[in-house]
DNA sequence: AGCACGCCGACT
DNA sequence: GTCGGCGTGCTC
């Protein structure tokens, strides 16, 4: 006979508890997936195994009896650890760590698998030769493979220095030696390119595709085939770090710095973290690459606890493009009031005539910004949330960019009845409106999330501008991503203030990687390109930096300020945000939950609580939102997580409150 | 969460 | 008398 401990799979943090069941099958393991009799009714729920003993400590009343396991579904001894260890990371519960781990299809009734890339036919190129810099890295990597020792590795590389190709080589090793290899990618756009590479090197029978797109019954194909062992290679978005495979000798993380890897939905994790996890319990290497890294990694780095590889060469040895600075305040008092100053508008037309390409980079989708009256002031916003809505021309209708909610415009100004409702500001609809109307001549397209909606839509969207067959490109952060295109003369950068001014503390972080990353996208023939950047703060260090390419400074500048002030890398941040349909209950509560903060962890750390108040997005679906920040320093996590996760359960399982607390640990962002 | 138990109001 | 309202307590 034996005993176990089980996570019942129940959605609620009433139950976020270990559960201990009689058990008399011997297949039972850590991590098998069972059901079991639960509560008054002895309803059959799921459950998963996390602990199992001979005998019992001491004697439990109504102990039950498992009703049966199931063989085809079990997570792995450390897939079970890392699920602990998240629990106490993310203060999540344990069903909600679990799930990572887990498919949520089923089998298919008729039998056939299904695969979500069966078309793919790889780009068959075969292993390039390296550059000195990228052998070097690749042979500073493998030694740790072979010993199979724990290591985790940041490649700092400047845009097209041929970071996939060390990470292709790394995989080969890894391979070689009987291992496995996770690949992430930031964004379920970029799976498809990484794919089409992947198989052309490694061969599509040994290569599995897991992401959140994936239809409920493709993912649980894919991941039974990479349970069953039938893959070695996984390629995906963040959800992939918790692929099923064993063995694992590589997790790479490509575009480390870019916010998608941090999870906005329960379990709030971060997938470096994760990674590094994992990897540590395989006794596997972690590479994180970027040309423009987090000041987390940099910092990591700088202090020894992972290694760091520089490739500072291009490949095909193309230039760096050249990048000025327009200060718009100027172009202003000029009397120029349009989105273009004079010299980008100059330098597109010279590109367009010696027939190169145009990108221009503006994150910030739709047409206007928000829709005011001229009248008495009155400023359209979205019901829900309270944030101003953005104009889309196309649709004529106003958008809210926070829970996608549309609304008709009104003909007259609801409060004062006037007809002057104007809309302003520039999005990235008024900027191709706008560059038609001055290059009638040439072609134009827009790529954002407005015009990649329709599947494939990017694909087509990009393979046009690859041909040729556009000649400038509008887009929003989607362009900036790690694309090669080869014939970009200009990269303009029509506003870089919009991610300076959001209320984050990573914005400078933000703004300096947008920049450079868009700024990589120029110059990649034999010509170096040219990238003028528009802004009305051109003296921001975030912005001089990325225009004299001078990242060192950037993150010494960066990181003394938040040395400063204590926000990370130097404390982590713990973001709680009570929301209520009743303001008063929600500011109430955060009030009693600030105090309570205090009173357990010493008045002293006090000072270490801002807030609360009302979160920069006050008002999400009906809930009113108040925020408050705990900035945890070195030493005080395990405390700090004790102390808020015994009040998250207490809040949010307290029937009387209509009022739930939500926390992020290290949020990537504040609205 | 989800379900049973239990103690008060208005119904054939 | 009893059907059903939802406050309260508990889940190995």
């Amino acid at each position: 006979m034996k005993y176990v401990n089980v996570v019942i799979d129940n959605n609620s943090d009433h139950t976020d508890n270990l559960y201990t069941y009689r058990c008399d099958d011997d297949k039972v393991k850590i991590g098998s997936k069972v059901s079991v009799p639960f509560a008054k009714g002895n309803r059959i729920r799921h459950a998963y195994v996390f602990q199992v003993a001979n005998a019992l400590p001491e004697e439990i009343k109504g102990i039950k009896t498992i009703a049966a396991v199931h063989p085809d579904i079990s997570l792995s001894k450390e897939a079970v650890a890392t699920c602990i260890w998240m629990k106490r990371q993310y203060l999540c519960r344990y069903i909600d760590a679990v799930k990572c781990f887990t498919p949520s299809g089923t089998s298919s009734k008729r039998g056939k698998t299904r695969t979500p890339y069966k078309e793919v036919v790889g780009e068959v190129t075969g292993p390039r030769v390296l550059t000195d810099e990228q052998e070097n890295a690749v042979s500073e990597i493998i030694p740790f493979i072979r010993k199979q020792q724990h290591q985790v590795f940041l490649i700092h590389g400047v845009t097209s220095s041929g970071k996939t190709e060390v990470y292709m080589n790394v995989i080969e090793a890894c391979i070689y030696n009987g291992k496995t290899a996770i690949m992430l990618v930031p964004e379920i756009s970029l799976t498809s390119q990484t794919i089409y590479r992947f198989i052309g090197r490694f061969g599509s029978d040994k290569i599995a595709v897991l992401h959140s797109r994936l239809s409920p019954g493709e993912r649980y194909d894919e991941w039974m085939r990479i349970q069953k062992g039938e893959v070695n290679i996984v390629i995906g978005a963040r959800s992939a770090v918790f692929a099923p495979l064993s063995d694992i000798g590589v997790i790479v993380i490509d575009e480390e710095h870019e916010t998608t890897y941090k999870s906005d939905m329960t379990p709030k994790y971060d997938t470096t973290e994760v990674a590094i996890r994992r990897a540590a319990k395989h006794n596997a290497i972690v590479l994180a690459g970027s040309a423009t890294p987090s000041l987390v990694s940099m910092y990591k780095a700088e202090t020894g606890e992972i290694n760091k590889i520089v490739l500072n060469e291009r490949y095909n040895k193309t230039p760096l493009p050249s990048i000025s600075i327009i200060d718009m305040r100027e172009e202003l008092k000029n009397g120029n009031k349009s989105i273009f100053s004079v010299s980008l508008y100059r330098e597109m037309k010279k590109n367009l005539e010696e027939k190169r390409q145009v990108i221009l980079f503006l994150n910030r989708r739709g047409y206007s910004t928000f829709i005011s009256c001229r009248s008495c002031g009155y400023v359209m916003k979205c019901k829900e949330c309270g944030i101003s809505y953005t104009y889309h021309k196309s649709r004529n209708e106003a958008v809210c960019h926070f829970c996608g909610s549309r609304e008709q415009i009104p003909a007259e100004c609801p409060v004062c009845g006037s007809r002057y409702l104007k809309h302003f500001g520039t999005g990235t609809e008024k900027v191709e409106e706008f560059t038609r109307e001055i290059f009638p001549e040439y072609t134009v397209d827009r790529l954002d999330l407005d015009t990649a909606a329709k599947k494939g839509s990017i694909d087509r969207i990009l393979n046009s501008f690859r041909k040729g067959k556009t000649n400038i490109l509008i887009g929003t952060q989607l362009v900036a991503k790690g694309l090669d295109f080869s014939n970009v003369g200009l990269v303009g950068i029509v506003s870089a203030d919009i991610s300076l001014n959001i209320p984050d503390f990573r914005a400078s972080e933000r703004t300096f990687q947008l920049i450079t990353q868009a700024a990589g996208r120029a110059g990649r023939g034999d010509y170096a390109g040219k990238v003028l950047i528009q802004s009305y703060n051109p003296e921001h260090y975030s912005i001089t930096a990325a225009a004299n390419q001078d990242q060192e400074t950037f993150y010494r500048t960066e990181s003394a300020f938040r040395k400063q002030i204590g926000y990370p890398p130097f404390s982590d941040l713990f973001q709680l945000i009570l929301s209520s349909e009743n303001e008063q209950e929600a500011y109430e509560k955060s009030k009693e939950v600030a105090l309570e903060f205090i009173q357990n962890a010493g008045a002293d750390e006090g000072k270490y609580l801002i807030g609360p108040q009302a979160a920069p997005m006050n008002k999400i679906k009906g809930l009113y939102r108040y925020q408050m920040l705990i900035k945890c320093f070195p030493g005080k996590r395990k405390l700090y997580s004790r102390i808020i996760n015994d009040i998250k359960k207490k809040i949010n399982t307290d029937r009387n409150a209509k009022c739930l607390i939500s926390i992020d640990i290290n949020p990537y962002s504040f609205l």
